[in-house]
DNA sequence: GATGCGTGGCG
DNA sequence: TCGCCAAGCAT
C-alpha cells in the first residue's frame, strides 16, 4: 500500500489543467464579467462549439451591459434565434435594463445579488464569480456533477433536491484556496473532455487514484441516469397566409411559452378565426405533408396548410401579425422548424 | 417536486 | 436512424 500522502484534488486539477486545459475558448480573452455572464446563460444546455458564433456575434452586436440595455428586444431575439431556450435572451435583456437602472451599468459583485436577476441561478453566479475575479466559488453544471458523482461515488439522479445537496457539498469541499477562474475551468474541461459520459479516459485523469467509482468498479453506472419520462404527443396547425405579392403573414408569439417573443407562423384554429375576422378571404386551400418536430418533452407534429388570400383583404393588422416578404423574414430569426418550412416553401420543395 | 423550455451533436 | 442529453433556471 502506498501511504504517500497525494496532493489535494484541487492541487492535481490544476497542475493536470495547466498541461490539458482549453485556453483559447472566446469568452476566456478577455474574462470580463460581462462575457463571462453572455457567455455562462449562452452555455446553458448548449454546446461549445454551437455557442461560439452565436458568442462572437453577440460581442460585435451588443459589446458591453448599456447597449444590450438599450437594444431593442426583437433585435437580441433575433441573434438569439436558433440557439433555442429564447427565454434566455430575454432574461439578459432584461437583466441588462436592471444592471443599467440599479447597478450603474455594471453586474452586481455578489452571489446573492447576481441570483435576484432572471436567468442567473447559483452555479451560473458562481461561475461568473470565480471566472471573472478568480475567487474560488463553487460550480454545479452537467460535467461537475458528473466528476463529483463518480469521484465520490455519489447515488442517484442528480434532479432529486437530496443528491443536489450532497453535490453542492463535495463541490464546496474540493474548492481550492486561490486561482479560482482556473480551476472553475479545470472541473469543467475534466468532465467535457475526460471524465465524460462514455467511453471516460480515466488512465489521463488526474484524480483517479482517489476516485471512489473506479475503485467500485462503477464509473460505467454514475451518475445515476435520468428515469424516463414520458414524451407527449401534440399537433399544431401551422397557417402559412400568401398574399398576392407572396409576403407570408407571420405573428409574433406572446413574451412566455415555447418560442416565446418570436415571430413564428399562426397556429392553431383560434388563429384561423381571427384571420377570418381580418377578412382575409381564401381562394385556395391546401394541405402541406405534415412534418415531426421534436423537443424534449414533446413530439410535435406540424401540419401546415397553404392559404392564399385575395388582393386588398389585408386590411388591418394587429401589432401581433405582420406580412413579410421572404428577405424580412430571414431578418427576423424564425423558429427552426418554420424557418425550414419557408425555406421549402420558397425552394418550391414542397407539396 | 415535477414540468416546461429548443436545438444540434453524437454513439 | 433514434434516443439521449448538453456549461440550468423558472414556475
Amino acid at each position: 500500500m502506498n501511504r504517500a500522502k497525494l496532493p489535494s484534488f484541487p492541487d492535481r486539477l490544476l497542475e493536470w489543467w495547466d498541461r490539458h486545459g482549453r485556453k483559447d475558448l472566446p469568452w476566456q480573452q478577455p474574462r470580463t464579467p460581462y462575457r463571462v455572464w453572455i457567455s455562462e446563460i449562452m452555455l446553458q444546455q448548449t454546446q461549445v462549439g454551437t455557442v461560439i458564433p452565436y458568442f462572437e456575434k453577440w460581442m460585435d452586436d451588443f459589446p458591453d451591459i448599456r447597449t444590450l440595455a438599450h437594444a431593442p428586444l426583437d433585435d437580441v431575439l433575433t441573434l438569439w434565434a436558433g440557439l433555442g431556450y429564447y427565454a434566455r435572451a430575454r432574461n439578459l435583456h432584461k437583466s441588462a435594463l436592471i444592471c443599467a437602472e440599479k447597478f450603474s451599468g455594471n453586474l452586481p459583485a455578489t452571489a446573492e445579488a447576481l441570483c435576484s436577476l432572471p436567468g442567473i441561478g447559483l452555479s451560473t453566479a458562481n461561475a461568473i464569480i470565480s471566472q471573472s475575479t478568480d475567487q474560488p466559488a463553487a460550480v454545479l453544471d452537467g460535467n461537475v456533477r458528473r466528476v463529483l458523482a463518480r469521484h465520490a461515488a455519489v447515488e442517484g439522479w442528480s434532479g432529486k433536491t437530496a443528491v443536489q445537496k450532497i453535490l453542492w457539498s463535495e463541490a464546496e469541499q474540493r474548492l481550492p484556496a486561490a486561482r479560482g477562474a482556473d480551476y472553475t475551468q479545470a472541473v469543467m474541461d475534466l468532465g467535457a473532455t475526460v471524465c465524460t459520459r462514455s467511453k471516460p479516459g480515466c488512465d489521463a485523469c488526474p484524480v483517479a487514484a482517489d476516485c471512489q467509482a473506479l475503485a467500485l468498479s462503477r464509473v460505467s453506472d454514475l451518475p445515476t441516469p435520468k428515469p424516463p419520462i414520458k414524451v407527449s404527443e401534440q399537433t399544431v396547425h401551422m397557417l402559412v397566409v400568401r398574399d398576392n405579392h407572396g409576403r407570408i403573414l407571420l405573428e409574433k408569439r406572446p413574451p412566455a411559452g415555447i418560442w416565446g417573443g418570436l415571430w413564428c407562423l399562426p397556429s392553431g384554429s383560434t388563429e384561423a378565426r381571427a384571420l377570418a375576422s381580418l377578412g382575409i378571404a381564401e381562394v385556395e386551400t391546401e394541405p402541406l405533408s405534415p412534418f415531426e418536430h421534436k423537443l424534449s418533452h414533446i413530439r410535435m407534429t406540424i401540419c401546415p396548410l397553404l392559404l392564399t388570400a385575395v388582393e386588398g383583404t389585408q386590411v388591418k393588422c394587429p401589432a401581433n401579425l405582420g406580412w413579410f416578404t421572404s428577405s424580412e423574414q430571414d431578418g427576423l430569426g424564425l423558429p427552426r422548424p418554420v424557418s425550414n418550412l419557408l425555406k421549402k416553401l420558397n425552394n418550391g420543395e414542397l407539396n
